[in-house]
DNA sequence: CGAACGAATCGACATCTGTCAATATGTTCC
DNA sequence: GGAACATATTGACAGATGTCGATTCGTTCG
């Protein structure tokens, strides 16, 4: 393959505002997904780099956040799936960008 | 002892905002504890019932969210250990309300 | 093609989590 | 005090999760 393969983008999310509507069940598991994606230490200075960062390499990624190579690959694949960061690869680096949309939406599930 | 025991609020919480500001191991780990807690359906549930009701007593919950008492109360115990959830001892009852402002603060940790 | 290298997947493992039954604690009321 | 009832705690257990070493896959470049 060539070069800037595509933008492997999970459009997954969810949902009405857990304080102004009734949330069934469904929704319930959709927004614990989404949280609980974003419930964990590494998962969350990810988000924070690559916020400020704009995008990030990840083979920068392992030295930085003190995990082996296929841990933070792991992290990474658990935000993409959630929609929260997209993934593009380049040559033979993989970077990542945040999809502040999807992260907006998150918040407004939690108005 | 009599009516109207006390107030069990814990004051946690939690943390500048993500897309802003650097975030340090000890934010990431306070915050990744809150979503934590609310990342899970039943709970999300409790705090969605809760909003719409005003306040909750714990005797009508294991029906209405199909589980039972321990666990309940467990879920529960994690909310108002999370400060999103307040408890009020009424008689043998068990009431809770929602911390709207705690709650305002994990979506603005978000920002 | 083959070597080199970045990233994903696999397999294993310790820990954490949600759940319930059984029991304990706390409160009311007779 | 004692019966009745609401809630919390304990103990056990299955399933999920974070982690790493080893391996595989994919890309680049001699």
């Amino acid at each position: 393959m060539s070069e800037a393969t595509d933008t492997t983008t999970n459009e997954l999310l969810c949902c009405s505002p857990l304080l102004r509507s009734r949330l069934d069940h469904d929704e319930a598991e959709q927004l614990a997904a989404v949280l609980k994606t974003l419930a964990d230490p590494i998962r969350l200075r990810l988000v924070n780099l690559v916020a400020d960062a704009g995008e990030i390499c990840a083979c920068d990624l392992p030295a930085v956040l003190d995990r082996s190579q296929p841990t933070v690959s792991h992290h990474l694949s658990q935000l993409v799936r959630a929609g929260i960061l997209e993934r593009e690869q380049r040559g033979k680096w993989a970077w990542f960008r945040l999809r502040r949309d999807q992260l907006e939406r998150v918040r407004a599930a939690l108005s």
